[in-house]
DNA sequence: TGTTATGTTGCCAT
DNA sequence: TATGGCAACATAAC
């Protein structure tokens, strides 16, 4: 479920938790695979005794800044969790791995379906992991004539490339729905063939849904929770995302569809969002 | 009870 | 080089 809005608002809500602690060993449970193909005691050589300096967030991605200038990330994927407990808490459900804090706190990882990741990464690879990522939609950089130039590049339909995080980094699956839904866009519209005035509505309705979902803290779904362990207020705000086949359209009453776009389950108004 | 779907990304084949 | 499909995995719902 994370997309752009329940990262940044575990970014938020974990920052208060971690900065300035320092890192005093690290514990894994039964899935070594959360730190890739580094072991326990390479990344625990390399990072305890260091100080968070600083959390920061990029397109999904949680990167903890330490105080030689190396970099903790966290890829939350489908169902990443992350929260801080006091260290003697019982080990949760799906905890991967635990940071053991200098406070007497350990910040834990938990994934239910194991496809997030834990990295220890160096400045080179962080500025890869920047690079390789298109703007971020709510700074001042990412405006309507960047969309409109990279949407003109591609050929694939539009909601395709919308998920693809090096032209706009930080949409998934619920939140290109909803902006599709606000600007009255078909998701199978080829990319290419919107007209300025759309991609003005599109630019429009991406920053909107985002903002709004960041004011509630997020959407759950099934099973974000942010830092605290508190689910998010926005899926009751939802127009479309999972209402396909049985709602109605909040514009003409009309029921939602529910077709497959590149693999992705899609929702949207037939009658509001046409091809035209 | 089996089948299908689930929010993401990276890899593989085309 | 770019793009579409699928695997990685566990669970819930039908």
């Amino acid at each position: 479920m994370p997309e752009l809005p329940e990262v940044e608002t575990v970014r938020r809500s974990l920052l208060p938790h971690v900065l300035e602690r320092r890192i005093s060993g690290l514990r894994l449970g039964d899935f070594p695979g959360v730190l890739g193909s580094d072991s326990i005691d390479q990344v625990a050589a390399r990072i305890t005794g260091r100080r968070i300096a600083g959390l920061d967030r990029r397109a999904k991605y949680l990167l903890f800044g330490l105080d030689d200038d190396s970099t903790v990330m966290i890829h939350l994927r489908m169902t990443g969790q992350l929260g801080v407990v006091p260290r003697d808490n019982p080990r949760l459900r799906f905890e991967h791995l635990a940071i053991e804090l200098d406070d007497g706190n350990d910040l834990r990882f938990a994934d239910q379906r194991k496809f997030g990741r834990v990295l220890h990464l160096l400045p080179a690879d962080v500025e890869a992991l920047d690079r390789r990522m298109g703007p971020e939609p709510l700074s001042a950089t990412f405006s309507a004539q960047l969309l409109a130039a990279a949407l003109a590049r591609r050929p694939g339909k539009l909601k395709s490339v919308l998920l693809d995080q090096s032209l706009v980094a930080g949409l998934g699956n619920i939140y290109v729905d909803e902006a599709l839904y606000r600007s009255r866009l078909h998701p199978e519209r080829s990319a290419r063939s919107l007209t300025s005035d759309e991609v003005r509505r599109l630019h429009r309705a991406i920053r909107a849904v985002l903002r709004d979902s960041l004011d509630h803290r997020g959407t759950t779904f099934s099973s974000f929770q942010d830092a605290n362990g508190e689910a998010g207020g926005y899926g009751a705000a939802l127009a479309v995302y999972g209402r396909g086949g049985s709602g109605a359209c909040q514009r003409c009453g009309r029921p939602l569809a529910k077709i497959i776009v590149g693999g992705r389950g899609t929702h949207f108004c037939p009658r509001c969002q046409r091809h035209g």
